[in-house]
DNA sequence: TGTACATCAGTGAACGCGCGTTCACTGATGTAC
DNA sequence: TGTACATCAGTGAACGCGCGTTCACTGATGTAC
């Protein structure tokens, strides 16, 4: 048995493992559950080891946001490459959904406003700008022909409306009572918005 | 100057009192802000007088969840009750939109499910569900000649989450930059979001 | 290849704070007779 | 109308806790020569 001291003194990857430790305390407590002693505890190091690595705890959060926009961008951008000809609208929203299901930690602490100071972090907000970006885009592949630039834009709020409120009962657990009494689960009563939505739109 | 002693001390209304100054401390400074000690300090009374009128603290939010469902379906019924014949669905939206930013406070209460236990305050699911019935019933009343029960329901979801996902992304600052974007307000933004959804009603 | 030294990334203890909740208590109020 | 007494609705002090953050420090690492 080699002492550990050397790979444990210098951790090699504290700041993601923090991260990490983050997610899981988020995913698992809420964000109010969640600690920069607690986080530290985790990854098994003492709680002035953070601070070097983030300013506080507001910055750690401001990160996780900046990240799930990044995540939630990508996977957006993916379900519209998937058809590319014309994208499939309950698609993007069913896109928006999953990452909301698998991401939850990311998901809370990006549309809480109070987890970080938005000002102090510009980056989050850009990054928010441009995973929107890719619904509008999308829509103006989609839809250009038949609608002008402010129809459109409003249309793609409209979607991106539908996502986050279908998201946001879903993990909030609002689904829960609504889908028992329609006799199926939450999952498919959020994929089931999104497809009448998608027949509205003529999809 | 007689002694205020008297009224002082038997407060007289010190459980309404507790509610309201909880309603000003979430409005101002969110959930996270909230605490028993402080709503105490801001109605003149001691740390130990609210458990005389809550069991604790999530009891006290519970109560506020519960008026705030409450008071969401008594607004919805009013806006139904405007235009008797057919309800006008961007009118129900916006009904919703201006609960949530008339009371913001039961607004995050309600769908925080971590600020209260669910399972220990039944009430509160059932206040909800009345007020989604409100919604239900509406559609139904509207639509129910075109549609079959199973459509209707989750065309009222649908209703619900266009609703739900404007509000929260209106009170939680999301709309703030989109909106500067497309040289308009949040609040008009949403009010637009609800008025193009309604023409896909055909409405 | 060896050594001096700057820097990095941790330790461990401590600070002051506000919190939820409970203790034993007491003054005010309402009611039975 | 007066009085005894139960109950209600507060007080004031204290508990133990976990938090964010800062202190001075030290061992590990990388680099210049």
């Amino acid at each position: 048995m080699a002492p550990p001291s050397k790979a444990a003194y210098h951790h090699g990857d504290l700041r993601d493992a923090l991260i990490e430790a983050t997610l899981e305390l988020i995913t698992a407590q809420g964000v109010d559950g969640f600690s920069l002693r607690e986080v530290g505890r985790q990854a098994g190091v003492t709680p002035r080891a953070p601070y070097h690595h983030f300013e506080n705890r507001a910055a750690l959060l401001a990160v996780i946001a900046q990240r799930g926009y990044e995540l939630l961008g990508t996977e957006l951008q993916r379900a519209v490459q998937e058809t590319p000809a014309k994208p499939n609208v309950p698609r993007l929203i069913q896109a928006y959904i999953h990452f909301a299901r698998r991401h939850t930690a990311h998901f809370q602490v990006m549309f809480r406003p109070a987890a970080y100071d938005k000002s102090a972090h510009p980056e989050v907000a850009e990054a928010g700008d441009r995973a929107v970006g890719v619904v509008l885009d999308a829509l103006a592949a989609a839809f250009g022909t038949q609608h002008d630039k402010r129809e459109l834009q409003e249309l793609a709020v409209l979607v991106w409306t539908v996502a986050h409120g279908t998201a946001s009962l879903l993990n909030d657990g609002a689904f829960d009572r609504r889908s028992a009494l329609m006799g199926t689960t939450p999952t498919e009563l959020a994929a089931r918005v999104a497809g009448a939505f998608g027949r509205l739109l003529g999809q």
